[in-house]
DNA sequence: TATGAATGAGGATTCATTCAT
DNA sequence: TATGAATGAATCCTCATTCAT
């Protein structure tokens, strides 16, 4: 999660941290402004509005997420181990920054999301998309339109990581392999 | 949706329709009452403040689920087939009541979620527990804690039913009973 | 400057003696609120912006001064008793709403004028148009464009009403009469 | 309109277009220092304060009016000739710089005017005084307070300049003659 | 029950001004 | 001189809530 420096990074990750904890709407400028240690003003030297700083916050996770997802794969793997990694990231990306979980729901699901015109917006189903069609081309996966698969895996990623933040329900780190070969196996063809 | 009449109901249908379009934040009172046609007092009449309101459309939907998902459930059916049936009833439901699904992920992520003290809070997954536990009792589910395999079906049905709506991918009717396939199998099959 | 009751006059009321004191930019609404006797926000009840407000004062304004404008006028008067009547009308509302003719020139003179819709804008000087080109036409006045002549006469009794207030030029009510007397003699023919 | 040099001059030219554009208040010391080209901090080198800014404008102004007021005056010359031309050379600088004219207007309305205490306030008219004055006493003129003829005139001629550029009246170079006619004949006329 | 005018605390945003470089 | 990032007081406006009718 580093990359940008001083002010605005501090800004940046003050107010993720804010919005999870208190939504949107409860977490007035002055809060975000008294805890990253600028001036109330400050924050818009970098950003334009409420709207933009959040938009900014949504991108600079979003660039995060990418990278953890990317880690460690490479085209000459077998295709299952791809996967298999390929969950484990992204898991592990939601899971260690439950933060970056909850904003991120929050944002899709809020009026803010449409103010985004980025084409970050979804670099992340944009990756799995090509990924699972290259699965049911080469007959790893089941017959069925890659952009459904794709949704579903990512869908079951943040159910899985949310589970015990939102669900209460704690998972080991057995039953959490079991769940990542729940999908695989439901993605395969029947043998 | 519907049970009670009058200005209750038009106050909690309004909420949830300005609520999913335009979140907690850009929904004031005011604007409830003028598209309900009430007064600004009279909600207060009903609910004890903006809180109690939005508590209350949560408990209101939630009804309204547990009610579409056990429709022409029965004991006596095979257990593949109520599975079958329980997920088309929810994938139904929320696919049908979009208002529905966006509220309800915006409550699950918002502060909101913890004036919750409703036991109804989580009916639904209580009800998937029960019968994912007896699915595994019975052999026909992997052996797999129950609680993880609701939370997975959950989310599977709310993926999907989010699908079309805010990815913007459709899907065809085949694909759909695909999906649902996909998850049955991954919970039945043995690698 | 009688004509509307309660709160809303009272609003409009001090906004106009608050903003020739201090100017638009010097008059913070909850000053307006405070001097008025009411809560900030109950000015968003009768106006929906600072702007709004400050062109109601316009409105409000233009037409009371068209009203004092008029009196005692009649078709069947002498032309030049008309003339002579409708000067000192006009003189005399400036002259004792001080705070009218200030704001006014401010308004004018500034981008709130180009808000203004309002078909009032200039009520006062079509009203001269027309009287003046009876002038012209019946040989009272000189050959010359009415509109041209209505712009002198008003901005003549706005300089003389500004005389004393702004740049602090006394004059006797002897003096009054002979500036009436040098635009009409000004506009009349030379014989 | 030309006589200092560098940035200190692209502030005052900046600052009084903007105002006439946007108004004081729609101005700020951001705009002007980047419409000027210079950073916020180097108009403070120049200028103490905005208000001393604006002030400043006010004088820079001035000098030029008077400057142009006085173009090829001579006490030698007919006292009607003086005064024809007079009333064209003011007449011609307003019109030729509607910036100063809406400036000059705001500025005169406004609190700002008292923060001036340069003798150079009223130098228009202190040098319209003492023409009128020796047009009454040596019988160009009717019996008049010379104050008050000063004051008329100065309106008449702001007045006429206005009227293409807030009134939206335009004149032909025939009618601007008439005019300064009208005035002339109303102050020398004897009924 | 129902109304809606009134409240006023709270929040987003602006902008004159400063100061370290 | 010149810079422009940083400041934070001040301002406009919103909106949950109350209460007299």
């Amino acid at each position: 999660m580093e990359q940008l420096a001083g002010k605005k990074k501090a800004i940046l990750d003050t107010t993720l941290e804010l919005i999870r904890e208190h939504g949107f709407h409860g977490t007035p400028m002055s809060l975000v402004a008294k805890k990253a240690g600028v001036a109330a003003g400050t924050i818009y030297h970098y950003f334009e509005s409420k709207d933009a700083l959040i938009c900014n916050v949504f991108s600079y996770i979003m660039t995060n997420a990418i990278e953890a997802m990317q880690q460690n794969d490479s085209e000459s793997l077998p295709y299952k181990y791809r996967f298999y990694n390929l969950w484990l990231n992204l898991y592990r990306f939601y899971s260690h920054n439950p933060n970056v979980l909850i904003f991120f729901e929050q944002f899709v699901n809020s009026p803010y999301q449409k103010l985004m015109h980025d084409t970050k917006q979804d670099k992340i189903r944009q990756h799995l998309n090509l990924f699972m069609a290259q699965g049911v081309r080469d007959g790893f996966l089941r017959e069925a339109n890659p952009e459904v698969l794709s949704v579903l895996v990512l869908g079951n990623i943040i159910t899985t990581a949310k589970m015990m933040r939102l669900r209460h329900v704690s998972i080991t780190e057995q039953e959490l392999l079991q769940i990542r070969e729940i999908i695989w196996d439901g993605m395969t063809k029947r043998s």
